[in-house]
DNA sequence: CTAGGGTTAG
């Protein structure tokens, strides 16, 4: 645009045309600013704009909510006579439902001389914009002419209430559906968690574009289906038909993260970058986080250094990747070096902060970052907020700070902040401080067996068997069982989970076999661990 | 020279 601007700039008498080609060119790269003002400047030299002028000018109005400007222009408009031209009224309709101005947008709607279809979707786009189904839907019905797109807007504003039933009506009754409408119908069963029906419409459809696959992708990963979402994300790579973009790999990358999935993980970063997403941020960011999750800190660093652009997430996602792998001063420089490349922490920077201080032991500087975080940068501290401190306190020992500190909060405390006060109270024996907490867990989570767990524990450490069985039976009362918890293994190219003490695998004859073997060589070299003084180990 | 629709990360 400096460029453009320069040549502009040597045209002795600019017409109508090169002006217009100006306000394209900056609302292209989104300087809606520099657009107003030039327009400012094109009257003021007397230059008349014309009916190709307004749509873009009032487009960069409602893109930086410059609604003063906009109404000028649009009183300059209806003075010229280019109400009628029905791209002028689509925009302005646009403009106004963006400022939250329904009546003035459909004051525009009605005093439209002829409305076409993109006239009835932009008015009709307004009322979903503000949550009005039922305007929408009402036009929706008198629209004089309704195309593809005008059927998946309205379809698209039922998902978003999370109305599949009127969505799933709708595309019935369509007379022509597209691949998008497909993929809106499947988005929509996605994001309203019903993964089954996602699954049946994407097997139902002829023609899969990498829109659907991403919509499946991302309805197993919001649903937590990490296995079934590497299962069709090696099948769409088996089919071939459809090559996955950079959405697709960050769900893949996410859900390698969450099974330590390492080694699908390492082909996914060769392959993300043979198929040009090298220097991708969506990609980069995700690589680090899931390196940080298989616990290759190394790796993480490694393509944090060789993105040349980086993001807010991209700072997170070290950072906090830095303080849960214990490596504290290391997360806190690269908060200092974050602040220095000038890009401004969010609240989520701050968990991986604190996390830092609180495997430092850095009680007082972690309660000064939590304190900066509210004076300097004007983050309004959230519960999760709440919770590190407590955690920041209690693990440092300090049990009553801890406990005062929740008496002082704006809000009650939840199940995680008397979660972290119930461990720290395993770490440093307090029997009293344990019970409350239990209390207070039995109500905010009755079917969470694993707090019950907790307790005991602290009730063993102390030789109180007695107490220990007697919350057996409590437990036992409640009705819920303890999901025991697993651990993951990459073998093969698949992930397989296991327990403690697990006999599910065909093998487990050969596997605890060979257990065995390594604790005798264990104990032969006396290594002994706590659970072999506890007669488990072996 | 102009207007409307879908996915991703901490």
């Amino acid at each position: 645009m400096a460029h453009a601007h320069k040549v502009f700039d040597q045209i002795p008498d600019p017409n109508v045309a090169l002006w217009n080609a100006m306000f394209r060119g900056y609302a292209k790269n989104e300087w809606h600013r520099e657009v107003i003002l030039l327009f400012c400047r094109m009257k003021s030299l007397d230059v008349m704009p014309n009916c190709y002028t307004f749509p873009v000018v009032i487009k960069s109005c409602g893109k930086i909510n410059a609604l003063v400007e906009g109404e000028e222009i649009n009183c300059e408009l209806i003075k010229g006579g280019f109400r009628a031209n029905p791209y002028v009224g689509t925009t302005l309709i646009e403009m106004y439902a963006g400022g939250g101005f329904i009546g003035a947008a459909h004051k525009v709607f009605l005093e439209m001389s002829e409305r076409n279809v993109f006239a009835w979707t932009s008015m009709i786009n307004a009322y979903i914009l503000c949550r009005d189904m039922v305007s929408a839907r009402r036009l929706f019905d008198l629209a004089t002419e309704r195309d593809v797109v005008l059927w998946n807007t309205v379809i698209s504003g039922y998902i978003e209430l999370g109305n599949m039933v009127s969505a799933q009506e709708l595309f019935d009754e369509m007379p022509n559906r597209d691949v998008m409408s497909w993929n809106t119908m499947l988005n929509g069963y996605a994001r309203n968690g019903n993964i089954k029906a996602c699954e049946r419409l994407f097997e139902e459809m002829r023609e899969r574009n990498i829109f659907s696959w991403n919509a499946l992708i991302g309805g197993y990963a919001h649903n937590g289906c990490f296995f079934e979402l590497l299962g069709s994300f090696k099948r769409m790579l088996v089919e071939g038909d459809v090559l996955p973009n950079d959405a697709t790999l960050v769900n893949v990358l996410s859900a390698c993260a969450r099974l330590g999935a390492l080694e699908l993980g390492e082909w996914v970063h060769v392959y993300a970058e043979s198929i040009g997403n090298k220097g991708n941020v969506y990609v980069g960011n995700a690589l680090i986080d899931m390196y940080a999750k298989c616990g290759i800190m190394e790796n993480s660093l490694n393509v944090f250094s060789s993105m040349d652009v980086k993001d807010l997430i991209t700072w997170n996602s070290i950072i906090y990747g830095l303080a849960m792998h214990g490596r504290g001063v290391e997360a806190l420089n690269l908060f200092s070096q974050m602040k220095n490349a000038g890009e401004k922490p969010d609240g989520i920077t701050f968990i991986g902060v604190l996390c830092a201080c609180t495997h430092l032991g850095l009680v007082e500087d972690g309660l000064s970052y939590f304190q900066s975080m509210v004076d300097e940068y004007q983050i309004v501290p959230q519960i999760e907020h709440y919770g590190c401190v407590v955690d920041l306190l209690a693990r440092a020992g300090l049990l009553d700070r801890a406990v005062n500190f929740v008496k002082e909060m704006p809000m009650e405390a939840d199940a995680v902040i008397w979660a972290a006060l119930l461990g720290a109270c395993k770490i440093y024996k307090n029997i009293e401080l344990a019970e409350v907490a239990l209390e207070q867990l039995v109500v905010l989570e009755p079917k969470n067996p694993a707090n019950y767990v907790m307790l005991s524990n602290v009730y063993g450490d102390l030789g109180r068997w007695k107490d220990v069985a007697r919350l057996k039976v409590a437990m036992r009362d409640t009705g819920f069982e303890k999901v025991p918890g697993c651990s993951l293994i990459e073998l093969n190219g698949t992930v397989v989970e296991f327990y403690s003490l697990d006999e599910r695998h065909p093998e487990t004859e050969e596997i605890y076999g060979a257990l065995t073997g390594l604790t005798k060589l264990l104990r032969s070299s006396r290594y002994v661990t706590a659970l072999m003084e506890l007669g488990i180990g072996a």
